[in-house]
DNA sequence: CGAAATTTGATATGCTTCATAACAATTATT
DNA sequence: AATAATTGTTATGAAGCATATCAAATTTCG
């Protein structure tokens, strides 16, 4: 077994990256999947994934809305949304219930169990992921950086 | 047919986002996913994908390196690599040659016409893709940005 | 040296995400 | 009333991502 270093197994020296590293598209990406990584050692003892916790913060907030609205919002289609609403029900975090006013329609409703589930993602997410990168980036830059991709997602 | 507007199709009212506005994670997401679809439409009468193109960059910075040791840079597990090499290799855009030193490796070689297309697809990308960043956000901010990724990617 | 362990590229396979077409029930349009 | 559109759903396929396994080649080390 060669084993010079602890890390960088398989490789001798390190590859220059070249004009990837100035890249924004590849940066983002990984920044990305580390960041969800992160997110899921946090709060995977709850069993939450970061598009569940968007949907339940979603319901939360709009109460009333049907599954075609919050799927939009979150950039999910219709279809998608489906399988994933059948296991968040399954685990009575959420409700279809039949609207009276358009019988097509399903209101979707946080449980009780959901609600609670919630509010402790909450505070797991604010207490260890985002603190996390408030340690990391420090306020002002976390702040700067969120305005930034704000408007990437906005104006791009 | 109801329209009340041009866009906004599924929706009365736009929903509230609530702290997904502040999930760093979740404004990651959406602007890759934005910042992805813009390569495309950029870069796309090439038809490279953004993995496609950071393999050719990565070819023609490190001659001489094997699957494993770009598959390894790159983040992708060897067996995913092999079908992305048959690709760009059916296009003839890089080959692989046994190596003489260690005859289980196969050594990437851009060819000449791998060459030329990644030389196309960076002033694609230089023109239009990055230009169009750079007119959103400034040099400085997306210098900023850029910064703060490269960041997180290594140290979160 | 020579047996055992490791590495490399590859195949098979499964899971998850993402995208499209189609359908029944219901509602809106005209 | 007839037609069109919407909602949730199913089926289906492509693409990304992960693991186990294999043969060939190399390295390790007794």
């Amino acid at each position: 077994m060669r084993k010079e270093t602890p890390e960088a197994a398989g490789e001798q020296d390190a590859l220059q990256l070249g004009e990837l590293s100035d890249l924004l598209g590849y940066v983002l990406k990984r920044a990305q999947l580390k960041v969800f990584e992160d997110f899921l050692r946090c709060v995977g003892s709850l069993q939450l994934t970061p598009a569940q916790f968007s949907v339940l913060i979603l319901l939360e907030k709009n109460p009333g809305r049907n599954q075609t609205e919050i799927a939009n919002t979150l950039g999910i289609l219709r279809p998608n949304f489906v399988a994933m609403l059948d296991g968040l029900e399954s685990r009575d975090l959420c409700t279809r219930m039949r609207s009276t006013s358009d019988r097509r329609s399903h209101i979707l409703v946080l449980t009780d169990k959901g609600r609670a589930v919630l509010q402790r993602a909450k505070k797991l997410v604010a207490s260890k992921h985002e603190a996390r990168l408030n340690e990391l980036l420090g306020p002002t830059n976390r702040a700067a950086l969120l305005s930034m991709l704000s408007k990437i997602s906005r104006e791009f």
